[in-house]
DNA sequence: TTAATTTGCGTACACCTGTACGCTGAAAAA
DNA sequence: TTTTTCAGCGTACAGGTGTACGCAAATTAA
C-alpha cells in the first residue's frame, strides 16, 4: 500500500494543469484552449484527461482555485512585512505587482474570467477578491476606526483600483510598470485620505 | 447614380454588425462567435463575410469603435442633465449604468476586450476609457481648481470604479442594480472628498 | 494465488471551422 | 448599346474539435 497509483495520478493531473497554466499567454485565453492540445502538452492522450477532470470547465475552477490560493499566501507575506514596519499601502501594492510580474499567466486567468463567459468561473474569481477585500476591510476597521460600513467601501475601491492596475501593468514593458505602481499608491492614498475625512460623517455613522 | 449598390452593401454590413452583436451575451464572448454563425444570423453565405470585412478581427474593431462612440453619445447627454443642474456624480453615473442595462452586450463587449487576447482590441478599447478619463480630467481641473495631475489621477480612479460596478451589475438582478449604484456613488464621493483634502498638498501642486 | 480496479492508449466518428475558387446577375461606367 | 465591376452564392477541401468504446497493463484487494 505504497499508493504509488495514486502518487502518479496526482503527478499525470498536476502535468495537466502545468500544462493548461504555460499556454496561457497574452494571446491566448482558457477558452481559446482545447482539451486536445493541453493534453498533448501534458503528454496523455486526449481520451486520459477525463481520467482527472470530467471537462475544460472543471479543469479551469480548479486553475481558478490555485491561483487565488497563490495570490492569497502572497498577500499573508505581505502582510508579515507590514507587521515587520512597512507602509500598508506602498507594500500591499508593490507585493500585488510582484505577483503580477512572475505570476503573468496565474493572474490574466483571474482577470479575464472574472468578466468570463461561465457564471461559475465568475463566482469563482469574486469569491477570490471578497476574500481581499474582507481582509483589508477588517484592516480597515481596526486601525483607521471606522465603521464597517465604511471600511468595506473604502477596501472595495481599493481592491478595484490594485486589480485594474495589474491589468494595465500586463500590457507594460517591465521599465514603464513603477511609475503605474507609484500612481495607484496615490490613488490609495486619496481613498485613505477621503475615508479620514468621512469618518465622522453622520451618513457612515450610523 | 442613385447608390443603390452601396446603399444595398451598407445594409448587408449592417446585418453583419447586428447579428455579431445579437449573438454576444453572458455566455458568449466575441472570440466564442464563428464567421459562419455571423454569416447565418445575417442572411449571407459565409463566404460573403469576406465582401464586407477581411475577417473577424476587423468586425470585431469595428464593433468596439461603434460601442464606444455610443457610450460617448451617452455621456454627453449626461453631461447636458448636469449642466441642466443635475448633481455631477450621481448623474454620470445612473447614465452609465442605464447604458449597462440597455446595451449590455456593447458594454461586455467593452469590458471583456478590455483584456483579452488581442492588442489591438484592447488597444481599441482603452482609446475609448481614455476619452472619458480625458473629459472628466477637464471637469475635475476646471470645476474642482486643482492641478491637472491630481485631476486626472482622481478622473483615472473613478472611471475605473464606474466601469468595474458596471460589470458587477451584468451578474446583478435589475432590481439589486441600484444599491450598486449608490454605492459606486459613495465610492466616487469619497475619492472627491479625498481629492479636496489633497488639493494644496505640496506633492500635487508643483 | 486469483480477481477486481483503474490509469492510459488507439481507433473511430460526427461535427464544425475558415477559406480558396469559379460562377451569376445586376448595377455602374464607357 | 456594350463593357466592366462587384456583392453574393455554392461547392469543396483540409484540418481541428469533443468524446464514445474497447483493450492493455499494472497496481491493489481478496
Amino acid at each position: 500500500m505504497s499508493g504509488v497509483r495514486a502518487q502518479q495520478k496526482e503527478k499525470t493531473r498536476r502535468a495537466i494543469i502545468d500544462a493548461a497554466f504555460s499556454q496561457l499567454s497574452a494571446e491566448r485565453s482558457f477558452s481559446g484552449l482545447s482539451l486536445r492540445e493541453v493534453s498533448r502538452e501534458a503528454n496523455i492522450a486526449p481520451t486520459s484527461f477525463y481520467r482527472h477532470f470530467k471537462d475544460m470547465d472543471e479543469l479551469g475552477l480548479t486553475m481558478v482555485d490555485e491561483g487565488g490560493l497563490a495570490l492569497r499566501q502572497l498577500m499573508r507575506k505581505a502582510r508579515q512585512r507590514i507587521a515587520d514596519g512597512g507602509s500598508i499601502i506602498r507594500t500591499s501594492v508593490e507585493t500585488f505587482m510582484e505577483f503580477v510580474q512572475h505570476h503573468s499567466n496565474v493572474f490574466r486567468l483571474l482577470l479575464r474570467e472574472r468578466s468570463g463567459t461561465s457564471a461559475a468561473f465568475r463566482a469563482a474569481v469574486n469569491r477570490e477578491i471578497q476574500h481581499f477585500i474582507a481582509e483589508l476591510a477588517d484592516y480597515l476597521e481596526d486601525y483607521g476606526k471606522c465603521s464597517r460600513e465604511l471600511a468595506v467601501m473604502e477596501a472595495e475601491a481599493m481592491v478595484t483600483l490594485v486589480f485594474n492596475a495589474g491589468a494595465e501593468a500586463l500590457d507594460l514593458p517591465a521599465a514603464a510598470r513603477k511609475p503605474l505602481a507609484e500612481r495607484v499608491i496615490n490613488q490609495l492614498r486619496l481613498i485613505a485620505k477621503g475615508a479620514a475625512a468621512l469618518k465622522h460623517d453622520r451618513r457612515f455613522s450610523e
